[in-house]
DNA sequence: AGGCGTCCGGTTACATTGTAACCATCGGCG
DNA sequence: CGCCGATGGTTACAATGTAACCGGACGCCT
């Protein structure tokens, strides 16, 4: 949980876009190490705000732009139940993820989705439903919040 | 799929209060009454709209806050990923669900979760993470829409 | 070099979604 | 009757997200 892991995430990820041929500007840059560097999920107007104070972001819909952008990319994905965002050191293309929500701390831990993936595609195609994207997200409390309760 | 057929949801979704010992006011029932007749997700502002119109509802919040209630009692359901509502006949108190969403024809059809929500579980309780509330979306193309391609 | 097309982002001006705060009313209950 | 909790009317915003238009940068072709 150092700050240097999250650098390093950064980096790692400006790698993995460039060898895959995608355009890494300065905006994105910006973007992805400012979601990086938090390890808690953030809002599109707070990265505005922190990108502002550097003069990185002009307005609205470069931030979204940009988190459009790495979301594409699977280097970030949008919490749906939080209308907020978070970094993702995965760097596979575009995978989904299920979200253990913490409502005490406002921490928010990915962990994998294979099995709740195969359930999902069961329950769909039982239906002749095509699955394009899938959100999963569990509110609750972590293991430290419930113990603080 | 009937007019007669949401008429009676709504009607047995206010036997099931009343015998709950909820508050089932005129708003709350207009409310319910407007979502169980969409076979569609519908917007808050959609709904306000609508009520409006009859002079049923004066103002957002009290839109919202029948929403919230229903929500509660497990009568209907919030889309995290469309920012819109459904009616639910299932009639116990706040169930989780999984949603089965078309980006052709914008229906959402609601399917059991129980398998899903088990393996949640695990996941959660692998981490010591105490689920509180769920949510689980898929969004792609039904059958219909996936034929008409 | 010059022209062209595409991608990117700046900018303006909104649209949509959701809420805080305060007060009036209503209905049960001591 | 007077209190109290629940409900909702009302105002005024806050927060989130976008359409549309433009100009600059960069690669590519001639
Ligand atoms: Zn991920
Ligand atoms: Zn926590
Ligand atoms: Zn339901
Ligand atoms: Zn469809």
């Amino acid at each position: 949980m150092s700050t240097a892991h999250h650098c390093d995430a950064a980096a790692r990820a400006e790698q993995v876009l460039a060898r895959r041929g995608a355009r890494i500007t300065q905006l994105r840059r910006d973007v992805l190490r400012a979601l990086m560097r938090e390890d808690r999920p953030v809002g599109a107007y707070q990265l505005f705000d922190q990108l502002k104070a550097r003069d990185a972001a002009s307005a609205p819909p470069a931030v979204y732009r940009a988190l459009d952008f790495l979301v594409g990319e699977g280097m970030a994905h949008k919490l749906q139940s939080l209308n907020a965002y978070v970094g993702c050191a995965c760097f596979e293309h575009a995978h989904d993820a299920h979200f253990l929500i913490c409502r005490g701390c406002n921490a928010a831990e990915e962990v994998p989705t294979t099995a709740i993936r195969k359930q999902v595609d069961t329950d769909a195609a039982e239906r002749g439903f095509a699955v394009e994207r899938m959100v999963v997200e569990t509110v609750g409390l972590c293991a430290d919040c419930k113990g603080r309760a």
